[in-house]
DNA sequence: TATGAATGAGCCTTCATTCAT
DNA sequence: AATGAATGAAGGCTCATTCAT
């Protein structure tokens, strides 16, 4: 019965899209299989059917959202082999912010994240491992070319976390910031303006570190 | 008696108390009124007799926690008046970074508000009032001194928020960091490097910033 | 000291009041000890101070309320002692009718009485030996006068029961009353025609079984 | 297996059969679904599975036991389409004591209908609509033939009333009747007897208002 | 005498999960 | 393969009552 199966896939599927809004709207916990399930319009059995049970539907929800998101908004973003550690930077940064402040399907991906930070599952491993870390080592290398040689291990590493932070910032405070400053938007033109003051302040910092590391060696 | 002394304490505070740690732990929802009930040695009921209900307790919990961390680590961490700009900048990352990395009673502060980001309740606005905005005030005044006069409104709010982006990391992401840098520790000596971190690349950021702007203006 | 004692008395007599209204309004079990001590401005331990427990309050409360329905409307309405059986019927019917539909103090009365009906209590008991049989056997007397020598004790028995019965109707039945007809009103004039209609119907009745009887014997 | 037979039956039925007896015992508030759970062999949840809430399960359960109630008991009791007003009543009245003292699934609708007058739900509404319209309609014809054509809709209405109220008495005041006079039984006899009583009673009093109302018209 | 604080039992409801089909 | 029915474990809250002062 090829139609069983189209509807198998289907299910699946429809539950793990409203899962991704479910769970970024309203937690692990506060989500309900039953909400999840009648969004999907499928049976309250369903997810245990399919995914055993609701810890390991959320850790498949968790990957799903993250691949979604990487794939609409790769960290290079079409960058040429020639570009400058700047370039890269700049890439880097927008893309990144792209990915957290999406207002689309991806967005599951930046909400379920802030999520296991706040209350880590034991899910955040396997994506630490697969998704965060290359993507850091992504800029690290970029954070090396910048700081130059005399740069250390330390300071690539606080240096990238400086960088980090300010692209999360405006994801993970987003409910303070929208009640400091209501006026502030998230659209396209928007989060270029954001894109282009966070990689000038951490050129800034990155050169005033570089620099002040030269000093010392010599 | 010395237990006697314990429990001569208010029921009130004993409860305040423990809903500091268990919230901060579990969330709003996921904490039980009948665990923090527990371990306040407490009835279930005291919490409705104290504070009405769950969410009006929580409310409750998160100011008492906000003050406690600014009593513990207020921002200006005792500088003279004629300190200069980059004197207060430092006093401001390193009593932030104690006041969201501390162990002891304020971790609360952090956690709970970390928790607010993901799924504010209706406590976060008087908090924000209350509590955040004046701080940020505080930021603000110092940035808009390192900035100089051709800084625009824009360019304060963006150069703090990246200031204050980096002293929360530490915090919100520390479930990632400790899984990717397993060896990064939080006690005094560490949190002073990171606070000398944000420090420099901040004034690195800001100066190259004020740099750019005194060159659009000319 | 005196002004205590008067406040004591002026307490136990508040949450009489405030118990009346708010046991007839929302029943025994509904109504909670501490609605009524807010009511009367009293200490929630109050009303166990005073009266032991929330059964045996409750049964004062009947009481109270009893005596207050007969002294503002007693069954005998000023009747001389020459008055016929037929005035001495109107007057009871009258005088019933007021009492049960009365809106200001005594309606409570009423109320409490329906809610006995429903789920009786042991105050029920002491209510009907001491108040409920003697204006029973008033209303008897005056049946077994209009009955006339025939009628068996039953006769009257029954023939009282159809007299009280229409009293109460309007009352007991008031919620589905005003559904099936919106317009009926409770004012003086109304209650005048409710008692004129059940005394007519009534004497017809008691005629009509007397004849019946007279023919049987005869 | 008879358990099987008894285990095969509807959770639902099971559940709206031990509401029936466990609401009409207590009451809507002090009746707990626990209870009524435990009596249908059910699960806690059960009750909230099939109905929703307690509220809209008692309004189930209020409708549910007034149509067992006209099940068993229909107002016409099989009369013939020729039958006299009188032959009318006397159906009328005794099938209405039946139902309402009726002491096997049926005497549900009475103690519920009886906690409605005291305690009105939102239920209320609705069975007033659907069942004691239609049944009171039927009523009125009669007594409308009986009246006459000088009867007003005034003399009617009242007059109907007087009926019903009768009938009521009974169960309404049941507690108070037995502590009155304890050898009132309810056994079919009785009840015919009683019925024989309220119908002659009425008679006489209806004959009584239709000869008034032909002289007032004379 | 009278009170505010505190208690513990119990209720309705919700939820993830399982079971029979 | 998939579902509707059913389960049992909590959770928040309410309430009458008691206790220390």
């Amino acid at each position: 019965m090829p139609s069983a199966t189209v509807d198998t896939t289907d299910t699946r599927q429809r539950l793990l899209d409203a899962a991704g809004k479910v769970f970024a709207e309203k937690g692990f916990r506060s989500a309900t299989i039953r909400e999840i399930c009648k969004r999907a319009k499928a049976n309250v059995a369903a997810v245990n059917y399919h995914f055993g049970d609701k810890e390991r539907f959320y850790a498949e929800v968790l990957g799903y959202a993250h691949r979604c998101a990487l794939e609409k908004y790769p960290p290079h973003l079409g960058l040429a082999e020639t570009a400058t550690a700047e370039e890269r930077l700049t890439a880097f940064v927008r893309s990144f912010l792209l990915r957290v402040l999406d207002n689309g399907r991806p967005a599951w991906h930046g909400k379920l994240m802030l999520r296991e930070m706040a209350e880590p599952t034991a899910a955040l491993d396997r994506l630490v491992e697969e998704s965060i870390r290359p993507n850091l080592d992504l800029l690290r290398s970029i954070v090396t070319d910048l700081l130059g040689d005399a740069a250390t291990d330390d300071d690539v590493r606080a240096s990238a976390s400086s960088i980090v932070a300010q692209c999360l910032f405006y994801y993970q405070c987003r409910p303070v910031i929208t009640r400091l400053n209501p006026q502030q938007s998230y659209d396209p033109a928007a989060i270029d303006r954001l894109a282009d003051h966070i990689t000038r302040f951490s050129l800034g910092g990155l050169r005033h570190r570089a620099e002040e590391r030269r000093r010392e060696r010599s």
